[in-house]
RNA sequence: CGGGGCGUAGCGCAGCCUGGUAGCGCACCACAAUGGGGUUGUGGGGGUCGGAGGUUCAAAUCCUCUCGCCCCGACCA
């Protein structure tokens, strides 16, 4: 391509609502521009930056035997409210009328679409599996856009939906996909993770996520050091003490403890270390049906969090998980949330295995300004419901036994799901076994955040001067920089020859051509991230040679003008 | 949705407090010089100051409403 003709749009300056690096770059190397909140033009060369990610993905599932179809954006409500997500979904999915007042949404994903379509189209179990993808526009109208195109409301996924006639066959597929995922990401050049994961909204078995390590990541990953265990956060399990609860040593004592709230207020003002301080937290319980219904009490040590989705799991506890309202807590204990201790508390209650072993620990008073010192379960309480009910910390045991956790950040740009039944049963999507009985299909689906990877692979390889693309992602893999173009014909010759070889050999190159001056060439391509560029100039062709340089390096390095072919051959090769 | 902040040229900003008819840098156009790391000079084009209403002889500036955007927050592929 000719840079002459190409709408190389780079901003010296950084915009000042790009927060994270991938965003900024994206912005001055124009390959994004915002049109509104959470929504984004591609310019032509972010495009082709994009083109290149759904060409591995759709070559890599192409190659697992999934087939690619293509469903609508926008989608009737009748299907979703059959699955009944028209009213579990909430205002993140974008609702409109048509003209004659009837219901649609703008698709945030395809579930019942799919099996509505598999519902008619396959009859027979000799038919399954099957895997039918796309690659699409999703809308999410996300409560909070941010990061550019890494959290916006339109974006472009890849969605994947297997059917099978039983568990097995599923867990094949999932497996299969699973290595389908590992081989994209892999010649997408990125480091990433599969790690367990939760099912989240979508619901199922069955999960793991694929995500990219980088320091700005919004998702923490737990990983053994010794073993392959690797889990989100939210779904890392943490392994109970080993070690018994000391005897008590101290004496139950009231302690006054003016205007101190948090954990870390009371740990300086008692002296005494956060381990060893019980916070309470009051979350909103439910009843037999699930229902909102009182309050539930949980108590982790101070220096722990809460995990949601281990306290929403607890049977009385109100999904999806809230702390319950300040003036609740008044009404209902007769103290504000600073102060809550169980001792005395006249709540359900669970407790946090590493809760459960501490001994002479600190709590609250259930009295505003108060606390408890030396406070010993089975002694001055009774032991309630142990559970787990914390996030995983660095330094925690791998639940499988081998190793201790160590926690990164991570982008999460793959999702893989056993979803089961959940949607062919309420949308009655069936086929007939080899008895001649209708069985319900079970499904599986499998997610790539396409517009996301792009952010993720910028997050992940970066530096001072600009983006330093994966070659196979890039949008070229090779810059072709003219030095005083319209000068020189020799220069001029060189370039042309040297264009249409590279370009007839099937390697992405771009000329500058443009008139500038090569400072800004340079520049240009650093920002833009081209992997490999040489120069062209009278200075080198004098001596017979041309410079290259590697984006990733600092030195030039000549090369002889008839080596510079097979020099470049070379070099792709070894990327 | 709650809290905070910002809307002045394509981008980054000043001007607003103390009303007097809009400015700087980058980008853009023309000409010239320069020609291997965002060069220099001269001359240009471009703004209903987010929108509506109000106060005033006079509003970017003061007041009210409204829209948009950004940041923070606890349920987000």
């Amino acid at each position: 391509m000719r840079a002459s003709q190409t709408l190389i749009s780079t901003l010296k300056e950084t915009p000042t609502d790009a927060e994270i690096i991938s965003h900024q770059l994206m912005l001055r190397a124009g390959l994004i521009r915002k049109l509104a909140s959470g929504l984004y033009t591609w310019l032509p060369l972010g495009l082709k930056v994009l083109r290149k990610v759904e060409r591995i993905i759709r070559e890599e599932m192409d190659r697992s035997g999934a087939q690619e179809l293509l469903m609508p954006a926008v989608q009737p409500a009748e299907l979703w409210q059959e699955s009944g997500r028209w009213q579990a979904m909430g205002a993140e999915m974008l609702r409109l009328k048509d003209r004659h007042q009837r219901e649609f949404c703008i698709g945030p994903t395809h579930e019942e679409i799919i099996t509505d379509l598999c519902r008619t189209e396959l009859r027979s179990y000799k038919q399954l599996p099957v895997n039918f993808y796309q690659i699409q526009t999703k809308f999410r109208d996300e409560r909070r856009p941010r990061f550019g195109v890494m959290r916006a409301r339109e974006f472009i996924m890849k969605d994947a939906y297997s059917f099978h006639i039983n568990q097995e066959s599923l867990e094949e597929t999932y497996a299969v996909m699973h290595r389908t995922y590992c081989r994209i990401f892999d010649r997408l050049g990125l480091e990433y993770r599969p790690v367990l994961a939760d099912t989240g909204a979508i619901g199922g078995s069955g999960s793991h996520e694929f995500h990219v390590l980088a320091e700005s990541g919004e998702d923490a990953i737990a990983f053994s050091t010794v073993s392959s265990y690797a889990a989100n956060i939210e779904k890392a399990e943490s392994l109970p003490p080993q070690q018994p609860r000391p005897q008590p040593g101290a004496a139950m004592v009231r302690v006054a403890t003016p205007q101190q709230r948090t954990i870390s207020e009371v740990s300086q003002f008692l002296e005494t270390p956060p381990q060893q301080i019980l916070k309470t937290l009051v979350v909103n319980g439910a009843d037999e049906e699930g229902n909102e219904s009182g309050l539930v009490a949980l108590v982790l040590r101070g220096d722990h969090e809460l995990n949601l989705l281990k306290a929403q799991q607890l049977n009385g506890i109100f999904s999806p998980l809230t702390l319950a309202a300040d003036e609740t807590i008044e009404a209902a204990i007769g103290c504000s949330i600073g102060s809550i201790g169980p001792v005395g508390l006249k709540l359900p209650l669970f407790v946090d295995h590493d809760a459960a072993v501490v001994a002479d620990f600190v709590c609250g008073a259930n009295s505003d300004g108060e606390h408890l010192q030396g406070v010993n379960w089975e002694r001055d309480l009774p032991l309630p419901t142990i559970t787990s009910l914390r996030n995983v910390v660095e330094g925690d045991p791998s639940p499988d036994g081998e190793g201790v956790l160590t926690i990164k950040r991570g982008i999460e740009v793959g999702h893989i799901f056993q979803l089961g039944d959940k949607y062919s049963q309420a949308m009655n999507a069936t086929v007939l076994d080899e008895n001649g009985r209708a069985q319900v299909m079970t499904m599986g689906c499998y997610g790539i955040g396409v517009s996301r990877i792009v952010a993720a692979a910028i997050e992940q390889n970066h530096d001072e001067r600009g983006i330093l693309w994966p070659t196979a992602i890039a949008p070229f893999q090779l810059a072709l920089l003219p030095m005083n173009l319209n000068r020189s014909a020799a220069v001029e010759e060189m370039t042309e020859r040297l264009y249409r070889q590279l370009s007839d050999m099937g390697i992405d190159t771009i000329v500058d051509d443009r008139n500038e001056r090569a400072g800004i060439m340079f520049a240009d391509m650093e920002l833009l991230g081209i992997p490999h560029r040489i120069v062209i100039g009278d200075r080198g062709l004098k001596n017979g040679t041309l410079e290259y340089r590697n984006r990733q390096e600092s030195e030039n390095q000549d090369i002889a003008v008839d080596e510079i072919i097979s020099f470049i051959q070379q070099q792709l090769a070894l990327a």
